[in-house]
DNA sequence: AGAATGTAGTTATCATGATAACTATTTTGG
DNA sequence: CCAAAATAGTTATCATGATAACTACATTCT
């Protein structure tokens, strides 16, 4: 992600915009503002992740599987439905995460298509050490109230 | 972009958080929200501007030369500093919209290192039939407003 | 003047997102 | 029971983001 480092000023948006949607600047100069501090938060989300030779997909990954309270293990297309990311990319990022010992994997008795994916111990100590400045970020860098 | 479709209910959010920043659980909740929403926005940009064999940078290049208003042209150097992305892929882009006609070169006298770039014929009639239905998008999709 | 430093932008390489088309397996329906 | 359709996941290819290291030109300093 990347975005406008000087958001347009409200009059600079007032000349694209009056014509289009007459009104509205408030309104697109909020959202510009919360886009811009999101793409922030992105950011230091995923150096925050590759520092630790992760991303948030896979944080996310492990962060699915562990949060579902009955199960040990989930279906690859189970987290597919959980996460909004293209099945190739998550079928590489899976992949990955099994060379790299974070998850273990399990085939299905019934079904030979079907893999179950449950989180390594390596992938737990990872995932639980990780939490602590996760939260820290996203409860310091609250979206909106980053000064313009 | 990517994220989770579901976002973990508060009652997740407490088992992970309360014992990493608690009593912030509704904060994450929030900030969780918004990212999940900012990241739809960005997908709705993103196919908008493929529709449109453009992208969000191409667009926000386009924006920063057309806003400036006493110039005609801005330097590389000038863009790279209104915008949050990396220089080679910058200069990727440039290059791009050069060769389809949506930007113009003109070298500087003083300075042979240096390209002024405006923006082509081609590029403000695009830039121009392409902004009202970006208000419409980032008004109609307000960020924080998306139902869960 | 000429070496050293600074500045403008590029090349090479990689990471991580997408879609289209594919293989393999299971289920369905005549 | 077997062909057709559905489902699970992968392969191939591309788009677009990043960093590190580079070339080329300009400026500075002795």
């Amino acid at each position: 992600m990347f975005f406008l480092k000087a958001l347009p000023t409200d009059t600079m948006i007032a000349r694209f915009a009056d014509q289009y949607a007459p009104g509205k600047t408030g309104e697109i100069g909020e959202t510009l503002k919360l886009l811009r501090d999101a793409s922030r938060l992105i950011r230091q989300l995923d150096a925050f992740f590759a520092r630790h030779d992760l991303s948030q997909l896979k944080f996310l990954i492990l962060m699915v599987i562990d949060r579902e309270p009955a199960r040990e293990a989930l279906r690859f297309s189970d987290i597919a439905a959980r996460i909004d990311v293209s099945r190739p990319v998550l079928s590489r990022t899976v992949n990955a995460m099994l060379e790299s010992g974070l998850l273990g994997e399990t085939p299905d008795d019934k079904d030979a298509r079907v893999r179950h994916l449950a989180i390594a111990p390596a992938g737990q100590t990872v995932f639980n050490s990780l939490l602590p400045e996760y939260f820290a970020i996203l409860t310091q860098t609250r979206l909106g109230d980053l000064k313009t």
